[in-house]
DNA sequence: CCATGTATTGAGACTTAGTCTCAATTCTGA
DNA sequence: TCAGAATTGAGACTAAGTCTCAATACATGG
C-alpha cells in the first residue's frame, strides 16, 4: 500500500524523498485510523529523524490527493484514514480503531431532502459512523 | 434563549452563577455557530473578567445537556451550535455561519444498510451538511 | 554521471486550543 | 445568617499545529 501512496504522489508531481517513503511505509503498516501524533511517535521510535513539520506536511499532501481522509473522532481528536480517493464514508470501530469504507448508501437522498426543507444549497457533507467492528463485537458481545 | 439555557442548567442541578448567566447571554446573542475562542473574545471585549477555563467548562456542561452541539467545521476547527436537545443534524452555512437543524430525514436507513454490509454494530453517527443558506445563496447566486 | 536550480527538509520558535491546579470567592439550602 | 460545597480566575502546563530559515536532497538537462 505504501507503493500506491508513493505512486499517487509521484503522479501529483511531488518529489519522492526519503522521509516521504519512510512515512508512507509507516502509514501502510498501520491498520485503521491514526493521528499525526501516532505517526510522529512511530517515526521517532525508529529514529528516522523526521521532523514534526514533515509529518504534518505529508498528511496535508495526502489529504489533498484524497489518499487519506481526515476523520473527527467522537472525542474531538483528529485522525487520518488511508482510503480510496473516491467519495465515501467511514465506519470507525471505537474499540480497536479499525476502519471500513462505505460507499454511497442513499445518503444523497437524505441531503436532497434536507436541502429541500431548509432552502440551503448543499455543497458537501460529512458522515461518520461509529460503532464496533465484527471482531470486537464478537469478543465482547454486549456493551 | 439565554433563559432557556439557564433553566435547563438549573434542572440539571448546576448553580446559576454570574459568569454562567453572562456567558449564556453572550451565546444567545450570537447567531449560528461559534468557537470557544469567539465566546472568550466576546467576554474579554466586555471586560467581564471571565477566565478561559470557565468558558470551556460551561461549553462542556452545555454539551453534556445537549443544549449545544459540537460541530467540526470543514477546516478542522471545533465550533458549537446552540440547539434542541433531541437528536438531529446540522446544516452549516460556510459563508455566514448560519445553522439550520434537520431532524431525521432517512439517515437511519442509511446507517442500517451500512451496518448490514459491513457487519459493524453502529452506536452513533455524525452527519454534517455544509453549503450556503438561502440568504447567502440569493446574494451571490453562483459560487 | 554530474551540475544546477528548486523542492523539501529538520530544528525549533511560535501560536492556538484546551486542561489542570489551587487558593479565593460565591451559591444555596438549612 | 451561616457553613459547606460548587464554582471561579489566574496562570502554569500540555498538546496540536504552523512557520521560518538555512541546510540538504532530488531530478532534470547536459
Amino acid at each position: 500500500m505504501a507503493q500506491e501512496l508513493l505512486e499517487a504522489l509521484d503522479q501529483a508531481g511531488v518529489r519522492l524523498t526519503g522521509p516521504r517513503r519512510e512515512l508512507a511505509a509507516l502509514i501502510a503498516r498501520r491498520n485503521g485510523h491514526f493521528t499525526a501524533a501516532d505517526l510522529l511517535a512511530d517515526a521517532e521510535q525508529r529514529n528516522l529523524g523526521i521532523g514534526r513539520a514533515t509529518v504534518f506536511r505529508l498528511l496535508e499532501l495526502l489529504a489533498d490527493q484524497n489518499l487519506v481522509e481526515r476523520v473527527d473522532l467522537p472525542d474531538g481528536r483528529h485522525a487520518y484514514v488511508p482510503c480510496e480517493p473516491s467519495h465515501h464514508h467511514h465506519l470507525v470501530c471505537i474499540s480497536c480503531g479499525a476502519i471500513s469504507e462505505v460507499d454511497d448508501c442513499g445518503i444523497d437522498a437524505v441531503t436532497a431532502e434536507a436541502a429541500r426543507r431548509s432552502g440551503f444549497e448543499i455543497q458537501s457533507h460529512r458522515l461518520e459512523l461509529f460503532g464496533r467492528c465484527p471482531r470486537c463485537k464478537s469478543v465482547e458481545p454486549r456493551q
